[in-house]
DNA sequence: ATTACATTTGACCAGTTTTGTCAAAACACA
DNA sequence: TGTGTTTTGACAAAACTGGTCAAATGTAAT
């Protein structure tokens, strides 16, 4: 199962960075980036975008990894989860109109 | 579609009871219960078990009800809102294991 | 229209959580 | 050991939450 903190490392490795390197261009202290591959903060979705331009990852791949992310954080000691998501997936249907 | 303040604001009307009433029983200022009766404001989990108690709603739905608004809310911009949700049942499923 | 009562609104506070900064500690390896 | 990278943790600033209260608004009866 992929996470958006493997999605950033493995793209910087593969362009062979440091962390020191991406941090300087993206204005974001590398210790949070560190933070950021090992999933152990979230990034604002302002931080998402930058990743995705940056390492010229689908925008909307990373987006998904990282709400996905979240929600499933949420939802992680509910036994409801389930339940949970077909009702939000109506109540987002619903809102649509 | 339903939520969660429709379904606490049916069951005080239901049993004929005023905001002041239920604050007093439940120990939540009453504007705070008018705001969740119109879902400008997200009760915590424990408020929300309050709720089902004291109206014998059945916990599960109201829970249910609770957390899918969350999740709908934090999704309601993003027209990913389908990935996402798919996206997060499986990272759910995978955590469970 | 005035009264009486219920609900809603909004300003304000306190406590918590989130986000960012920094330097030191830990790690990798020549 | 020395050099460079990554991780950790302490700290502060900013943003967000949850609560309190009183005034404003709504509603219905007289």
């Amino acid at each position: 199962m992929s996470n958006f903190g493997d999605l950033i490392r493995i793209a910087r490795e593969e362009k062979g960075l440091f962390l020191r390197q991406v941090a300087a261009e993206l204005g974001i202290d590398q210790a949070i980036i560190s933070k950021f591959e090992r999933n152990e903060r979230k990034p604002t979705k302002e931080q998402v975008l930058k990743f995705a331009k940056f390492y010229k990852l689908d925008k909307e791949t990373l987006l998904v990894e990282w709400l996905s992310d979240k929600v499933a954080y949420d939802l992680q000691d509910e036994n409801l989860a389930d339940k949970v998501l077909k009702a939000a997936e109506q109540k987002i249907k619903y809102k649509k109109k």
